[in-house]
DNA sequence: CCGCTGACTGACCGGTCGGTCAGTGATATC
DNA sequence: GATATCACTGACCGACCGGTCAGTCAGCGG
């Protein structure tokens, strides 16, 4: 009926249901939350009905894990994505910042969902999903932060973990809290996620650069965009 | 915290059901979020009729915004209690961190129930509230890590609204993700949140320090505790 | 004593919830 | 053609939702 447009479905318009549920429900699921939506309005919004979904998923909660699933999934090959990069720590660095801020604004949807799975405080299924996709670029994070050290680029006296939880914990807090942030007059980074990580890793380095490898001495008086910083082009 | 026992009631234990009824909304409200808590729930909770609540609530949503507004007036109370020190601003920086983190957790539910709702996406009503909240002590910061520049304390090319945001954004990220944290094996301070303001304060200091207010050329080789980032005495 | 007020309650309302089920039509296998 | 399997649906279920209502009861001014 609906949809079954050309593209790949060939003998058959199989499992694109399964898909349009998946869709309509990770967008309302995102938004409102798992209690705030109903099995109504995400079959409505699939254009399937109701009975349809719990033909291919068992129940409320059992369709909730499976976007919850996929949503990690994605996010982590997001995520993975960022890693791919080489040459000096700094760089990296602001190259990664940048990149994590852009894919969590660009993936919102994804990113509110898994951020709300932290906030809950029993439920056990879903925190370790969540659990698993920040362990696993936070422990890349890590990884890069150690051959810095290793490399006498960054303080041998300082805690990777540390800095890796402030990387993160700057980009996750500057998405949740970006729309109230605008409102701030003193803030002006607001509308700008780059400006946003620039100044992030502006300040992290001065403070993790080994003495050795500051190269620093004097830079303009003004907080623009860093040397180091800039994007890549 | 329900008194009404002794103190000010003699005639008639009147007005106690309504603090009940808000005692039992936040707790509620803060563990499952808005929609999963029922009436029911919050009447039973609170030793009261679903009737009851609704003769000193209109609706579900007046009371939630009536939790919501006690939960911020209260927080702002803690909040403003962060800030009466005074002395060199290394030690009140650290002093600020520390005391937020520990009345994060110390109103655990409160500081959740903001939270959510900054994780809304339309609803203006309850964010405003919470922007309020964050706002007061954000413009508070702000206005310290200016004197401090001004006193030529602190780097004058930075910009003291990004310190703010990091400072305050590193303890919401801590506080919101500690339980993930603490199965981090890289993690070493997750279930020490002094720990973690010593170490995320040694760091921005490190940054945020011009370079004439640096009194740390040279500073001990391990990630202890550091010695600007002690408890004051 | 009265009448009034306000806190409070049990029973109940229409509606929606998550979930079930018998059945339909298309497809593939024999 | 008979059969089995499949995705899929409308009608339906009991439970529970937010909210209402008539009425009870204690306190209080007269």
């Amino acid at each position: 009926m609906v949809s079954g447009s050309a593209t790949t479905t060939q003998t058959r318009p199989v499992g694109d249901a399964t898909a349009r549920i998946l869709a309509a429900a990770e967008a309302l699921f995102a938004k409102h939350g798992f209690d705030a939506v109903s099995m109504n309005a995400i079959a409505e919004r699939a254009n399937v009905s109701k009975a349809n979904i719990f033909h291919h998923f068992s129940s409320k909660k059992a369709l909730y894990l499976a976007v919850l699933r996929v949503a990690c999934r994605d996010s982590t090959e997001h995520l993975q994505q960022l890693f791919v990069e080489t040459g000096p720590l700094p760089e990296r660095l602001t190259n990664f910042t940048q990149k994590q801020l852009a894919s969590m604004f660009e993936h919102g949807e994804v990113t509110r969902l898994i951020l709300r799975e932290l906030l809950k405080d029993g439920e056990r299924q879903g925190r370790d999903l969540a659990e698993k996709v920040f362990g696993d670029n936070f422990a890349q994070l890590v990884g890069i932060l150690r051959t810095g050290q290793a490399r006498g680029e960054l303080r041998a006296d300082m805690d990777p973990a540390m800095i890796a939880t402030l990387l993160i914990g700057a980009s996750v807090f500057f998405f949740e809290s970006q729309e109230v942030l605008r409102h701030f007059p003193d803030v002006k980074f607001a509308h700008d996620p780059q400006r946003y990580s620039s100044l992030l890793v502006d300040i992290l380095l001065r403070g993790i650069l080994s003495e050795s490898g500051v190269k620093h001495p004097r830079r303009a008086d003004k907080p623009g965009p860093p040397s180091s910083a800039q994007h890549k082009e």
